[in-house]
DNA sequence: CGATTTCTTGATAGGGATCAAGGTCTGTGG
DNA sequence: CCACAGACCTTGATCCCTATCAAGAAATCG
């Protein structure tokens, strides 16, 4: 787990180690767990080694939107710990193991490496650019394109980490996280889904979801098989 | 114009130098001009000096999705250009004044000052976290709602660059805009927008803004007064 | 193994989309 | 100066997607 940077570039021997070291303080968390919590200040982020999490809002009627689901090798708390008070929360999804890391040590890889700063860096706007997407999704999606839609990014997601199979994947999600991260209501994903299984497009068993026809389904709810490469970064516009 | 960084940080001498340095190109755009196209490849930004713009995104069947607005002192193409590929476009909502930057300028702008390169970083931050804003909206707000939010949301950010008064604001804001910012359709936009209006909320002449009761707007709409102060960055993690 | 969660399913209601058409304003060209 | 086109706003009628309410079944968890 190197913060997920080898995705963008090669790490030398000496980047690795860096890496290697801001993790020793590692610990588990239990599920269900917030780690960070909206409203509150924080001055450590903590990468996310194992387990899954999700950011999420609660509004003051109680109601919760998801803004996204947070995947191994991936930074919790941040952007949010740069901000005097964390805009949102994070909660983990199942049993995680973090590892803290502190601003003064984020501060000294920095020094040490701008290489690893430009990667954070490509990290955030990967990130923006996936909201941007969510956004489009949830603003003029229907309900049966949002949720295959989220299927689809989910297993391509974990496939560039290696948690998931071409047509297959395990994650703990249920039907209320979709209907929060989707913009939409239980019952209604509840249905919604239920037509994806009858389609013989999705099959699901507990946590495990299987797509019995990948293409089909890309092609029904307009999901561009390109998706995460999209996300590839092109150039290094950083000194090295 | 200098990047609407000095809200973050006080710029030495040397740092405005260099930020006026890359202005020197300065050209104007005209209205309703594509700056970015998604789908295409860019080796530049443009810091956007006057005017204003919209990211978005076109679907397969023509609906477009707003991800938000471009104000002044923000930048264009960032960070859509470090992808392969844009993944939205970018359009004048009226006459502009752009500068590009190319990678190399950047670059050097790296070498000589890492706070400027810091704080470019957060201006992404601060982008990320106003999506995830604008997520909740869309998922989980009614029109009314939106339509409010989305007006309190523009003074805020106007007032921060000096372009809007305490209650009252101009922008080139058709409710066209507003329903591809929020998700919803014109016609119910438009009625929406009248409801706030007979409410005595607000007041429009052309794309002249008055807020008859932003206190009683903010309460209506769950808009949290503190909109913006939330977006301040508290420390700086990073080496000078 | 009792108690939460999570999933289902039915019934009903409503917010917002869609379709259709007219009105207003602004800029452009004759 | 007027006529016209195109953008923008407005309003009515209708429909349907999705929320909500309610309640039971199944799966999980401690």
């Amino acid at each position: 787990m190197h913060l997920r940077l080898s995705q963008f570039l090669t790490l030398t021997p000496n980047e690795i180690s860096l890496l290697g070291e801001l993790q020793k303080n590692s610990y588990a968390v239990p599920r269900n767990r917030d780690v960070i919590v909206q409203g509150y200040h924080y001055t450590s982020v903590f990468l996310l080694k194992q387990g899954a999490a999700i950011r999420y809002k609660i509004m003051h009627d109680g109601r919760r939107q998801i803004v996204n689901f947070v995947l191994p090798g991936e930074l919790i708390g941040f952007p949010a710990c740069l901000f005097e008070t964390s805009l949102y929360s994070v909660s983990t999804l199942t049993e995680a193991i973090v590892a803290p890391i502190t601003f003064d040590e984020i501060r000294a890889l920095f020094g040490h490496s701008s290489r690893l700063a430009a990667a954070m860096f490509w990290q955030s706007a990967r990130e923006s650019a996936m909201y941007a997407e969510h956004l489009v999704d949830i603003g003029r999606r229907s309900a049966f394109e949002r949720v295959g839609h989220l299927l689809l990014e989910l297993v391509c997601r974990l496939r560039v980490i290696g948690l998931a199979e071409a047509r297959s994947f395990d994650f703990p999600l249920t039907q209320e996280l979709m209907a929060d991260a989707l913009g939409l209501s239980v019952v209604h994903v509840n249905r919604t889904f239920r037509r994806l299984r009858e389609s013989g497009l999705v099959d699901v068993d507990g946590h495990h979801f299987v797509f019995k026809n990948l293409e089909g389904l890309a092609q029904l709810v307009d999901f561009e098989s390109s998706y995460l490469s999209r996300f590839r970064i092109s150039g290094l516009p950083f000194a090295d």
